[in-house]
DNA sequence: CTAGAAGCTAGAGCGCTCTCTAGGTCAACC
DNA sequence: GGTTGACCTAGAGAGCGCTCTAGCTTCTAG
């Protein structure tokens, strides 16, 4: 329990060392992570369980700005938990349009798969198709 | 019905006419534009349904790249329908994969404003939680 | 006839998020 | 004692997807 070396949390966390390094720079982790005598990163298991969160935040689209903001706040300390509270609303809200947009986009994809399927296995192929609703033909051959 | 210029079709899409200028270079369009005599772009409503289409791939997180070899498909003409086939569900898978992962996502983001969200409330805000399962101390104030 | 809006091409520039390089330290092993 | 491998810093570079500029033409309205 000593501590973890950087190539230990690349490991674990599937970040990049350069990565770690640079989301380091970047002021976005809680604290600076600690270091031995001979200036090696040690990072505990919180810096990896506070990586992990990052990187939830970074796969739901949050730009390091952002989570940067969010360490600074908690870094500041008690007192601004609204403001954190807000951050994170915002960006729930964000998450939840962006599924919203990727199940649009999922149907428009499946209604083509779906038609392309048919037509692959009838040996039929020569069609028009672009949009569920104008059926106009582009996609002509 | 006379054709749309560059300006109309920015404005039905929603994409700049730099972006659709880009686009059509990069050879996102299934034939390149039409131009009238004095050189300028005449846009038919198929093109804008397939631009319309190219929008969706984006949106989804299709790089250009595909969609450039989704286009160069269907410009080939009839004969390759399981190779747009393909492609197509692989892009779907992909957009599943993100549906997913943006849910798994969200499900962490909920769990934390529900939390701070209770702590605001009560005004009791100096707490410790950075994951579900362990509960560990990294936004202690 | 003139001003202003819209279009054109070619190509440079930008924002974001890493990724990689150069040049070096340090510890361990054969 | 030399080599290997993990680590260090500072900063350059890369990939993607636009976005913008320069310099020019062309249409439209007053």
């Amino acid at each position: 329990m000593g501590g973890l070396s950087i190539g230990q949390v690349a490991e674990r966390t599937g970040l990049s060392v350069h990565a770690l390094r640079f989301y380091e720079r970047e002021g976005l982790l809680a604290d600076p992570v600690r270091r031995e005598s001979n200036g090696r990163r040690v990072y505990t298991e919180e810096d990896v369980d506070w990586l992990n969160m990052c990187i939830k935040f970074r796969s739901s689209g949050m730009p390091l700005d952002t989570i940067r903001k969010y360490t600074d706040l908690v870094r500041q300390g008690a007192g601004n938990e609204a403001d954190r509270l807000a951050l994170l609303k915002s960006h729930q809200d964000h998450v939840r349009a962006q599924i919203e947009e990727l199940n649009e986009c999922l149907n428009v994809i499946t209604w083509k798969v779906d038609i392309y399927q048919e037509h692959v296995n009838a040996g039929t192929a020569d069609c028009l198709w672009v949009t569920p609703s104008t059926q106009t033909a582009s996609e002509a051959s």
